[in-house]
DNA sequence: ATGAAAGCGCTAACAC
DNA sequence: GTGTTAGCGCTTTCAT
């Protein structure tokens, strides 16, 4: 077993300088026609595999960009992940990615692993990093961006969308209906801020309300089980709400299915409203009303802002994605 | 603005030499305390950020893995990703990842785009990639898995389930509640083998049966909007079919909500089950009957396959993953 | 159009 | 425990 033919190999049996098989690679046209074949010929020949390393040393870039997602298995990242890839790959970028399950010893010890394998740029979910994590991201200057939320003060350029502004589309949906008992289902919140200022506007909205509005919570894990446990308790200890804001659609399904075996009717029984509008939850029965996020978009302008800053070294502004309610058959007026 | 710092840089700031920097990133063990500090404050004070394409060029190892996927926003693929990606991480591998919309002219583009940036292994879906491809991968003789198919004479080592068999699983299922005219809602066959050999599953069992089992075949897009789309056709053309059998979940959630939303009942008018058994398909309305494939294991395997494949150059064997039915509410017994 | 030669930033013998 | 030095495989002037 012989080792990897190199330029010089190819080089050698081709009978030409290695600049000119490097310019067969590169700029094709400077290379006449008759020794561009003998080179190319002896590349097949050798099964010669251009090393990234070695290019990348030299040009000092590796087109290269990582993701730090809490998980991918969950439709939301996936989409974002979708298009984010698809995007950068416009641009001649690659996507590595790294999930975190939003631990941030995780988190940094991946973004550390990213640097090593050469990433040039980072992005990562939410802007409340550790204080490890930011030095880490000043320390080596590397170009990141924080997705899934648009907040002006954050310290990273951010892109995503208001989810005070979400919450509250929900909120108003559900009041203008007559809703004002209402059961706020949503995931964990230690370390995710979306759903952190998501709590928090709410709960502003119940203040400002003056007892107009009240709220009581569960919280649950981020999936349909989570959803389905949590109305399993909502009804366990059944108060007087009349309609339930989940801040996912996956929870929202969960919601929905339990309190289908419960034997309770959606709408009529319990308005249901979500957050995200998932494919899937216009399939739904019934039809989700929620609020829709752009996330398949927001991965595209990820993309972009990072190959402009990778291109110009301009660090981009903050980007604010357009959200809005997409009103479907799991809400109706409350029943007087 | 000034140049990135280097190893000389370090060097000459802590008053050493480059050998010991070197040493203190690599082993710091085997350098005295009181230097290994002066190092590290002269790389903190110089932000110094080693060169992973310095090192790659000297270790050979770049230690990153491409999977090439048809999309990520599908769960099934991001939940593949996602385990794939996790038990990576376990061997300190990355995973870089590149969608190629199932077109066999960017798959091959992505694949090289991917030994530019250094993979060292390359995860494929199925094992009908074009001749083109499959001569890529030859000449350069990078590590290569399929997976999504278990299949003892594909040209590559595959870790998958046998379609065949799952498919088979799910019409037993309808056969032995008595359903012998059966609906089929598939997706496109171009180029994918895991729908083709489905089909010529079913079709082999059509001509076994001789006579006592008919199907009537739906092509539709990949989606719940696909599946809603093949559901409307069935009923606008309405046989005698008292069951649909759908290639995925997501399929069968769309037939399911079509059926609902023109008045009619599952399964009380007909069984449906599905393929994959999502992480919702549990909490369908009604909860649905599917052949559980096991695909977050599936990305476990390819990762544990690819990590010793890369150290101890041996290729692996094909895999077979078991499955099983998920018999739910979505299936009954036909009516009399 | 092609070649010679100087690095790129790091690792790994090998020597002290 | 630390330093010297020879590469790793390529790109890129600068000549010719």
């Amino acid at each position: 077993m012989k080792k990897r033919a190199n330029l010089r190999d190819v080089a050698q049996r081709a009978g030409v300088s290695v600049a000119t098989v490097s310019r067969v690679m590169n700029t094709p046209a400077r290379v006449s026609p008759d020794t561009r074949n003998r080179v190319e010929a002896a590349m097949s020949d050798l099964r010669f595999t251009p090393s990234a390393a070695a290019r990348a040393i030299n040009t000092g870039r590796t087109q290269t960009v990582a993701a730090l997602l809490p998980t991918l298995a969950n439709s939301t990242f996936a989409r974002f992940a979708d298009g984010l890839e698809a995007r950068l790959g416009a641009f001649g970028l690659s996507l590595v990615v790294a999930t975190t399950g939003e631990d941030p010893e995780v988190e940094l010890a991946r973004a550390r692993q990213m640097l090593n394998i050469g990433a040039e740029a980072i992005i990562v979910t939410g802007a409340s990093q550790s204080a490890d994590f930011r030095a880490f991201v000043e320390r080596h200057m590397v170009p990141t961006v924080s997705v899934s939320l648009f907040q002006q003060d954050a310290w990273l350029p951010t892109i995503g969308y208001d989810n005070q502004k979400a919450v509250l589309l929900a909120l108003d949906h559900l009041m203008q209906l007559g809703h004002h008992k209402i059961a706020v289902v949503h995931g964990p919140h230690g370390h995710n801020d979306r759903t952190r200022i998501r709590l928090e506007a709410l709960k502003q909205a119940e203040v400002a309300a003056n007892g107009a509005l009240t709220f009581r919570y569960f919280e649950a894990p981020f999936s349909v089980q989570g959803g389905s446990e949590a109305a399993a308790r909502l009804l366990a200890q059944r108060g007087d709400e009349t309609a339930v804001l989940a801040f996912t659609d996956v929870l929202a399904g969960g919601v929905i299915h339990r309190l289908h075996s419960l034997g309770l009717k959606v709408p009529q029984d319990f308005s249901v409203v979500g957050m995200e509008d998932l494919p899937s939850s216009a399939s739904l029965y019934p039809p989700l009303t929620t609020v829709h996020l752009p996330v398949r978009r927001m991965g595209e302008q990820a993309a972009e802002a990072l190959a402009q800053w990778l291109d110009n070294g301009i660090r981009p502004d903050h980007q604010e994605l357009p959200i809005e309610l997409a009103a479907r058959s799991s809400s109706v007026a409350r029943q007087t």
